[in-house]
DNA sequence: ATCCAGGAATTTT
DNA sequence: AAAATTCATGGA
């Protein structure tokens, strides 16, 4: 098991705040599966201990504890909406996930709710995935890049109409173009992503901010579009509009933002 | 039964 | 270019 001291995490909402798909809560642990890995994590006061096939750079890197969360909220402290939803939901993180297991996952989120999407991985992950052990119980890795190559499969995953995006991507898709996204400034990684079948701007926006450290990318949803509208449009915009508007109030700031405000609004449904 | 859910693609105004 | 319709599927 690892420790790593002093860390500015709230375990409940990073986890819940619906960026992430592959966990369980379980006797005071967080059971993890993302990419090839799984874990369980606690915080212990303001100790998070960590165990299974990660070390120390992977729980640092994946919870981007590189980032000052509350030195990007404390330039919004006369922002009344963003204050109400940080100081409520302080210790949210981002986390910083696998590009290929954040595209799949965001494919599956178009018209769909979170446990659905969840059983839709969790289906694949099963079939494809290479077995992972921890304690005594076994879990799954992500299907490689190139695996998810059987439509039946993905079918029966119940994923619907989105199978043959799922099944298009699959074949398009390579590690080449990650590195390329990742060095891509925000608008050409967009229109890189964009091109993929079942990748509209707002799936882009979430596999840009959620694997690939984009800050300024702000998915609107029908939540954060109706957020946005009360606190600050006054009138109806299209939601490509509305995320245009937040990438210039809010810059680089705007993923977090958008991570608090949409969890916000999800709580008080 | 009917409607909607963290949308995107396609078709129709 | 903007607005309406379609696309599977589970749950309320």
């Amino acid at each position: 098991m690892g420790i790593i001291k002093n860390v500015d995490i709230h375990l409940g909402h990073t986890f819940e705040s619906g960026q992430i798909f592959r966990y369980f809560s379980k006797e005071g642990w967080f059971y993890v599966q993302h990419g090839d890995r799984c874990f369980k994590v606690r915080t212990i006061g303001k100790n998070l201990e960590y165990e299974g096939n990660v070390n120390e750079e992977f729980i640092r890197h994946f919870f981007r504890l590189d980032e000052d969360v509350k030195a990007i909220f404390s330039r919004y402290k006369k922002d009344k909406t963003i204050m109400d939803a940080y100081q409520r939901f302080k210790g949210l993180r981002l986390i910083r996930q696998d590009p290929w297991e954040c595209i799949v996952s965001f494919i599956c989120s178009s018209a769909s709710n979170i446990p659905k999407i969840k059983m839709n991985v969790q289906h694949l992950c099963a079939t494809y995935g290479h077995p992972l052990i921890l304690d005594g119980r076994q879990f799954n890795a992500f299907p490689l890049p190139g695996a998810l190559c059987d439509l039946d499969v993905l079918k029966q995953a119940k994923t619907g109409f989105r199978a043959k995006y799922i099944y298009e991507t699959n074949t398009r898709i390579t590690q080449e173009l990650f590195e390329t996204i990742r060095n891509s400034s925000y608008d050409d990684a967009k229109k890189l992503l964009m091109e993929f079948p079942g990748i509209g701007e707002k799936v882009a926006d979430c596999i840009l901010l959620f694997a690939f450290d984009k800050g300024e990318a702000f998915p609107v949803d029908t939540w954060m579009l109706k957020i946005m509208t009360k606190a600050y449009l006054k009138r109806k915009l299209p939601p490509s509009k509305v995320a245009a508007y937040a990438r210039k109030r809010f810059g680089k700031d705007a993923g977090y933002v958008q991570q608090y405000l949409f969890y916000a609004s999800r709580l008080s449904k």
